[in-house]
RNA sequence: GCCCAGGUGGCGAAACUGGCAGACGUACACGCUUCAGGUGCGUGCGACCGCAAGGUCAUGCGGGUUCAACUCCCGCCCUGGGCACCA
């Protein structure tokens, strides 16, 4: 029988949905709920090579745990908002929900080529009023709790087409739109407050079957650090600037001061600064900076001294300069730093090239030195008065309580800023009244529906495109009545995909965002799968929006994802990372087409380490399609006559030998898919097909079954079609995982190594568990052996029991 | 700059807890099969020396620990991901 993937494909597709195979039952008797989800997807237009390898390697690792007899949910959906769409609708004139709605329908026909076990019955669309209602509902549980709140933060601001810009629309300081130059505009914001929940989101990773890479970057991202608040005063004023230190044992090195450019006290400093204008030219130079420019190009540091403004070190009343520069940050810390060049690698650059003092407080020997670099390390102090010779570590605290200064903990992370001026997203529900002030919009009147615009353009005034649409702008307040308006900020996509996966649960739910029932017989996810690049930000949170509502008494459990794993990117045929701009996109459908599902999901599993990823090989999918046409071949060439269907135990050596090969390739092929190392699985199983080959005549109908099933996850529909051609009445889904035999898959004989100074020299055949002494005997009187040993006596044998010996002489 | 990964044959890769480096697959070469081939089967395939047996070298670079290092430690180089308004 040839190999026909596209009729076996079709055909079993369709038996699948008829029998309703992979649609999830709230529960089944006798079965544990598994809720598997793998991260929803952008409908960007056309499913790419990427979405194929995350999906097909979730899909395999789905499909197993169903045969290991669990009830497996496995959602799909779309992460409907975003900028792309607005900007196609910009250039193209194509309404945003039009197009996205229109890439939802491609991309789902395409998704259901790959016969992954997706619930279709609960797709999830972000952009419709009926999800985002229950966006806008947790926001007003947040505002309730104080967790939502408007601030003044720094933005980019394009000034010709007078609208907020996100970093990637600004890269390099200009304006992608139309190469203006970009500043940095204070602009009024909706933050959530998830610094609230920074030691628990920092606590919890502890308790997660995560990777630790994941971990942690999200502990570094949280970057809590311990340290104090010291104040100086300023010389000749009642004013005091704040630093935040987590070496305030090198307070006596302190040789100057740093504020941002955003530092509040500039501007009440200003009448005393005697070089204003380089002052000002400085601070307004760093508004055409970036936050990320900033940071990326700290090598060559500028700053500028504030001349007139002196501070006194409140440890040794020492007078020190103040001065300005942009690699301190305004939203970090206190926005000001204390600069101690002898103990800080960006402080000694800084000094070096702007000529400041640079004093030793800590040494290694109790001894100062000439530094050519920073000295970071642990020491004792030097130059510090009545603390010399103590260790820098109990100097420490005795500098804190000394000048009484008050210990802190800080975060590097910040709110979350979730208001977007555009209009592809949630509506915040939110009415500012002249009388009342800010009014929530009533829990009654949910959804605040987004309403349909015909120009997308930002409204000039930095508000976004929704302030033009009177109707939807002007409302009655909900308290007073009088006329008033809405909030036009939408909110960032990220809040869309901080409690999708609580949706899929009872994604139909009209009164809850999901019925408490249905939440306990399936939450939390049990396996997530999801791309690195969402190691932080999306992670985080969906784990801060679960501890809220936990918080709330909405769920039981207190993180969303118990495992979560990663793959990794497909870079393309160029060796770079594909984009639609470079052309260098690979389309699945052309492959799909040429070569079946089956052999896209089994190459995809087969080309790399799941979570490495790779390069996009054109001409590597043929090995795949190779492997299973041979199955194919094999299969239908199977004799099921008599001689198969009576045979039991095993008639000889060969016999026995392929059966261990398939009880072994059951253990591998299982552990494998547990690990997601899907790679290692497919070789597995084309050695089992290689070694099967060579005894054609042996396979037995219950070899054969076992054969298949463990095919299943990789390549369901050429399994499903060759189970039921060999005799099988029921799908082979609904079958569970076979178990191997500990006993038969343990080989009698060892090939010991032998070496002779750690170099192999010698291979020998041995009974399992011989002893030292008895390898020892056997390994000195071969003639190979004796060669290299001579007549010399071993100085030490080392002995690794059914492995290796290894004479040292 | 900061945080996190990775670097092994022509190519994709494998290697348990420190124990045969290169499984499996591709590409290539030769042979058989075929009217034909992006067919099927067989053999070979890290580099160097050698007719061979075998030997020496080899896992980004430089050092170290060990009977033994792709694996552990120290220093460096390169590539990729993230850095808060792409998702």
């Amino acid at each position: 029988m040839p190999y026909n993937h596209k009729k076996i494909e079709a055909k079993w597709q369709k038996y699948w949905k008829q029998k309703k195979l992979f649609t999830a039952k709230d529960s089944v008797n006798g079965k544990k709920n598994y809720y598997h989800l793998t991260m929803f997807l952008y409908p960007s237009g056309n499913a790419h090579i990427g979405h194929w390898y995350n999906f097909a390697g979730a899909d395999v690792f789905a499909r197993f745990k169903m045969m290991e007899g669990y009830n497996v949910m496995s959602p799909t959906g779309f992460d409907a908002f975003g900028l792309p769409a607005e900007n196609a609708a910009i250039q193209h004139g194509v309404p945003p929900e039009k197009w996205t709605l229109s890439n939802i329908k491609t991309m789902t026909k395409q998704l259901e080529s790959m016969g992954n076990i997706y619930d279709w019955s609960r797709v999830i669309i972000t952009c419709l009023p009926e999800y985002y209602k229950w966006n806008q509902w947790i926001f007003l549980q947040m505002y309730k709790k104080g967790l939502a709140y408007r601030k003044k933060v720094a933005a980019n601001w394009c000034p010709s087409c007078k609208t907020v810009l996100a970093n990637e629309q600004a890269e390099g300081g200009k304006c992608n739109r139309c190469g203006s130059s970009v500043e940095q505009k204070e602009v009024t914001q909706w933050l959530l407050k998830i610094t609230a929940y920074a030691d628990r989101l920092l606590e919890d990773l502890e308790t997660l079957d995560w990777p630790e890479r994941t971990k942690s970057m999200q502990k570094n991202w949280i970057g809590r650090s311990e340290g104090a608040e010291l104040e100086f005063p300023i010389e000749d004023s009642e004013l005091k600037i704040t630093v935040f230190t987590t070496r305030a044992d090198t307070l006596s090195g302190v040789t100057y001061l740093v504020l941002a450019p955003e530092h509040p006290l500039l501007k009440i400093l200003d009448a005393r600064i005697r070089n204003k204008n380089s002052v000002r030219d400085y601070i307004e130079g760093s508004k055409h900076k970036t936050e990320l420019d900033r940071m990326t190009n700290v090598k060559e540091k500028t700053g500028v001294e504030l001349q007139g403004i002196k501070v006194i070190n409140p440890f040794n009343k020492k007078i020190i300069p103040v001065w300005m520069s942009d690699y301190v940050l305004g939203g970090y810390g206190t926005g000001a730093v204390m600069a101690v060049p002898a103990h800080d690698d960006r402080d000694f650059e800084f000094a070096k090239k702007f000529e400041l003092p640079i004093i030793q407080v800590i040494s290694e020997n109790g001894k100062t030195n000439k530094l050519e670099t920073a000295y970071l390390e642990d020491g004792v102090m030097v130059n510090s008065g009545e603390l010399d010779n103590l260790p820098n570590n109990i100097a420490k605290d005795r500098i804190i309580e000394s000048i009484g200064a008050k210990k802190k903990v800080n975060y590097k992370f910040r709110d979350w800023l979730i208001s977007r001026q555009r209009y592809w997203g949630a509506p915040i529900p939110m009415i500012y009244c002249k009388e009342c002030g800010t009014v929530p919009v009533p829990e009654r009147d949910l959804p605040v529906v987004l309403p349909k615009i015909k120009d997308y353009l930002p409204d000039g005034l930095g508000r976004s495109p929704l302030a033009k649409s009177e109707k939807f702008l002007k409302v009655r307040c909900p308290e007073c009545g009088a006329m008033a308006e809405r909030e036009t900020d939408t909110m960032d996509t990220f809040v869309d995909s901080s409690w999708y996966y609580l949706r899929y649960v009872d994604p139909k739910n009209k009164k809850v965002f999901a019925d408490s029932n249905k939440i306990k017989d399936w939450l939390p996810v049990k396996m997530y799968v999801g791309g690195p690049e969402h190691a932080v930000m999306h992670l985080l949170y969906a784990r801060f929006f679960t501890k809220f509502l936990y918080d709330e008494g909405y769920l039981d459990f207190k993180e969303p994802f118990l495992s979560l794993r990663h793959q990794g990117m497909i870079i393309g045929p160029d060796g770079q990372k594909m984009s639609k701009s470079r052309g260098n996109v690979i389309d699945p459908d052309a492959l799909v087409e040429k070569f079946g599902a089956d052999s896209m999901r089994v190459y995809l599993c087969f080309m790399a380490e799941y979570s490495q990823g790779g390069t996009w090989d054109p001409t590597g999918i043929l090995g795949a399609y190779r492997f299973l046409n041979r199955v194919c071949d094999l299969f239908s060439k199977l004799d099921l006559g008599k001689k198969i269907k009576t045979e039991n135990g095993f008639n000889s050596k060969e016999h026995k030998d392929l059966n261990r090969i398939l009880h072994k390739t059951i253990k591998k092929v299982g552990e494998d898919i547990v690990d997601f190392k899907f790679n290692t699985a497919i070789s597995s199983l084309m050695i089992l097909l290689n070694e099967t080959e060579k005894r054609r005549g042996l396979l037995n109908k219950n070899m054969a079954d076992i054969f298949l099933k463990i095919i299943v996850p990789f390549a369901p529909h050429l399994a499903e079609e060759l189970w039921q051609k060999i005799g099988n009445k029921k799908s082979v889904h609904l079958e569970s995982w076979p178990e191997f035999n500990k006993h038969l898959i343990e080989d009698e004989e060892i090939e010991l190594l032998i070496q002779v100074n750690g170099k192999l020299r010698d291979k020998v055949m041995i009974h399992r568990g011989a002893s030292q002494g008895e390898t020892e005997k056997l390994v000195l009187a071969r003639e190979r052996v004796k060669e290299f040993v001579g007549t010399g006596k071993p100085k030490k044998i080392i002995f690794v029991q059914d492995r290796l010996i290894n004479i040292v002489l």
